[in-house]
DNA sequence: GGACTGACAAAAGTCAACATCTGTCAGTCG
DNA sequence: CGACTGACAGATGTTGACTTTTGTCAGTCC
């Protein structure tokens, strides 16, 4: 019988099988180990600490969640709408995330909450694929921006109640969709969107 | 010697000096008692549970976040200018509870976690300020709103990052400041400020 | 007679003995 | 030789007996 490989990526399944099974409280490396038929020292040759194994679960996970979004801050449509689709993309993906798969959305809680490098990383990710967006939407003469990057920010920002794992337990709440859509309406104007998408606005009729 | 009589009022100042000394893990209701030289029995006569007592605690101490807040909302002069000082005040009374009184602002943080009544109407109270504002700003032809009172909430989850206690050990990372100045742009392109404070702009040339 | 006490039951919290886990490394095995 | 093991020390968690706290109420005292 031909064992495989101890490898970094098979490590990495067995830990996030291991970690959606048990969730971040109970999962040890020796329970890892087990799932994997070896001593739990030889997980510690792949990762230096059960932190490291941790952080590079959740990069993959996290991956898991940037990757569909990244495609659509590359799309070519115009970009308010497109802004918008990638908005309730992120939103509908945590919200899958913490629906589907509670434990490993507890890890990444965890690891919001430590404030560890991987989640500086997805931020930036997040923020520079807004920056993206409205660099397009510039171009095509629908948002008037001084800095895309800078707005991105405060786009990320100001809708973190909405994708910010810390407030996920407001994310059912009765008012939720209600609440994002007035934000998405402040960040219309304020990203210098002067059509309203809807029903039809009369023209201000001072100045 | 006359015993002064045992009240609500007594009891909350109390309170809240054992919570300030000890901290909500560690404040007992027979702390409270004894610093008021009465059996513990005599403070259920006032309230129903420990619970409720913190929640009075609480509302005193948030009432002395809302006053001031709502002194500025109630100022006459433009409303831009009087919505950039109210959430700069806003963010300054919340900074300073958590430097200056870290147990009643653990407190406070922790009635925000359980999702308390006493703080659904703080926060109700701060949102309908902004509203209020932002009215006289639409009146003073200062804001391009459809409904302030929509846009008042809008504004105040736009800038949850910034004043709720869930994110407080934010507050000093380096670019907390201009992550504030950012999203403040935002909205004032959301509210349909077309005037930028600082510097003066170049007309635009389209449209 | 009503504010207050103190004794009490049930719930929650503490703590130290015990058990498990993390991380290391000398040594085995193929 | 080098991936892997297993035994180990120190750190971290768990358990269960014990203590404290919460909340109640019959009874006291002015």
């Amino acid at each position: 019988m031909v064992e495989e490989a101890l490898t970094a990526e098979r490590i990495l399944e067995a830990a996030e099988e291991v970690l959606r099974r048990f969730g971040p409280a109970k999962a040890t490396v020796v329970d890892v180990a087990r799932a994997l038929g070896v001593s739990h020292g030889s997980v510690y040759r792949h990762f230096p600490s059960k932190t490291a194994l941790r952080d590079a679960v959740a990069e993959r996970w996290l991956a898991r969640v940037s990757h569909p979004l990244a495609e659509v801050a590359a799309e070519k449509g115009p970009a308010p709408e497109r802004l918008r689709r990638w908005l309730d993309l992120l939103r509908e993906l945590k919200r899958k995330k913490a629906r589907d798969d509670p434990e490993l959305f507890a890890t990444y809680s965890n690891l919001v909450a430590d404030a560890r490098d991987v989640v500086r990383v997805h931020v930036e990710t997040l923020a520079s694929q807004i920056a993206r967006i409205l660099a397009d939407g510039v171009e095509q003469g629908a948002f008037t921006i001084e800095d895309p990057v800078a707005a991105g920010w405060a786009v990320f920002n100001a809708t973190a109640k909405f994708h910010n794992p810390i407030h996920a337990s407001e994310w059912s709440d009765p008012g939720n969709d209600a609440a994002f859509e007035g934000v998405w309406s402040l960040l219309l104007g304020g990203l210098g969107v002067r059509e309203v998408p809807a029903k039809a606005r009369k023209k201000p009729s001072k100045k």
